[in-house]
DNA sequence: CGATCCGTTGATACCTTTCAAAGACAGTGG
DNA sequence: CCACTGTCTTTGAAAGGTATCAACGGATCG
């Protein structure tokens, strides 16, 4: 049994298998991971992506409930499982962690049910970008955050296609609210962000539609009827 | 301090408000909760709904993360959060049992992750229904499932409109899977509901469409185009 | 330098929402 | 007993937001 190993993974590396047995436990030392599940028909919907300090796969059953691929270069100590959980039994201080961790996991899980369930496109964008500035590396400028998955991974964290989340980070971009860099983007405008993640009318995206009529509607209004 | 005292709760009734001091514990007896939460504009995300057995607002925080109403009568245990808490940190079993529970809970909130970021509202909504024919009444036949909650209720749970919710239950009654009745619906056709709540194309429904143009659609194809 | 993956943009389709009105039902009071 | 009232439900018509299909640009890799 190999415990407590620091082992690296490459991106698009499996760390976890949904359905798979559940040999091991892991805690991420640096980089991404994903937490996915996949639907018959090949849809998917990601859960969330874990970071440093995060444990992955601490489950009471004997096999994964969801899947984790490495989004970059990830680092994480690999431990047995079973071996885990009988220390965690044995420790009443260990065991209280524990649940504090999964409390802390069902509250995000909450907050991803509201974001799915009652917000449009730029919300969940925005949201999702204000999710991830505290994340942000500690030498990075305090208004630059990394999002080192891809534009998929965005799209099936927040329900919508890959498409759409382009659209958004394009639309927030021309309000100049952000601006979309390489690895991520950087907040130009903390106010505005915060107004599009609570749905408020934003004037500068309300011109700046996710439709491409939008842009064309505003181009005709000089000359012709809006259609 | 009122402990294990049973109280009785009429439809609509208060149980807990969010964000107000969680001074008490719930244990149902019986009746419907549902848990929700309420953005600043109004609209309202519902979270789950609690029966008989399930409990209330073992939070670790001082207020309450989300609001408990009434769905129908509901009778509950009300305990003093406190020493509710209290007594579970000084026992191990209890603690490996709130873990139990909270593990529970976020693996239904994982399931209604991927039922809003990645379902259809035919899909939603026959999810719901199966989702509650376990929950049904003893004493009712096996293929009768109770809905108490309000259609309303139901949205919010699934992340439509009310209106979505009634078109689709019409859908499928159309297409002879389930029958509506007062407080819930029939099940006729089992292999349609798996169907339906998978995604897959059930020939019945596919010409039942939700848009009133669909059906309209059907009464022209002999006259007329489809336009 | 072609292949592949990722990201961006465009045009159109369609599912769900929005707005609106009427039906069904229980509770209340005359 | 029955009209009245409010809530819940159902249905219709139109609008809109997001998905789908498609093409292209740019970066990376072999």
């Amino acid at each position: 049994m190999e415990c407590e190993r620091l082992t690296l993974y490459p991106p698009k590396a499996l760390l976890m298998q949904e359905g798979s047995p559940a040999h091991h436990v892991f805690l991420i030392a640096a980089g991404t991971v994903s937490l996915s599940t996949l639907l018959p028909d090949g849809r998917r919907q990601v859960f969330g992506f874990a970071r440093k300090g995060d444990f992955l796969g601490v489950v009471a059953e004997d096999r994964y409930a969801c899947t984790a691929y490495a989004v970059d270069r990830v680092s994480a100590f690999r431990m047995d499982r079973i071996q885990m959980r009988e220390t965690i039994a044995c420790s009443p201080q260990l065991l209280a962690a524990l649940q504090e961790i999964t409390s802390c996991e069902l509250a995000m899980a909450r907050r991803h049910i509201v974001l799915l369930g009652r917000r449009s496109a730029v919300e969940k964008v925005a949201g999702f970008i204000l999710e991830h500035q505290d994340h942000a590396s500690d030498d990075a400028p305090a208004h630059r955050v990394d999002l080192p998955m891809t534009r998929l991974d965005i799209a099936d964290y927040l329900g919508l296609t890959l498409e759409t989340v382009c659209r958004t980070l394009t639309a927030l971009a021309r309000a100049g609210i952000i601006v979309v860099i390489p690895g991520g983007v950087r907040i130009l405008d903390h106010a505005g962000m915060a107004e599009a993640a609570a749905g408020e009318d934003t004037p500068a995206l309300e011109h700046a539609r996710l439709c491409p009529s939008g842009a064309r509607r505003i181009a005709a209004e000089g000359h012709a009827h809006g259609g």
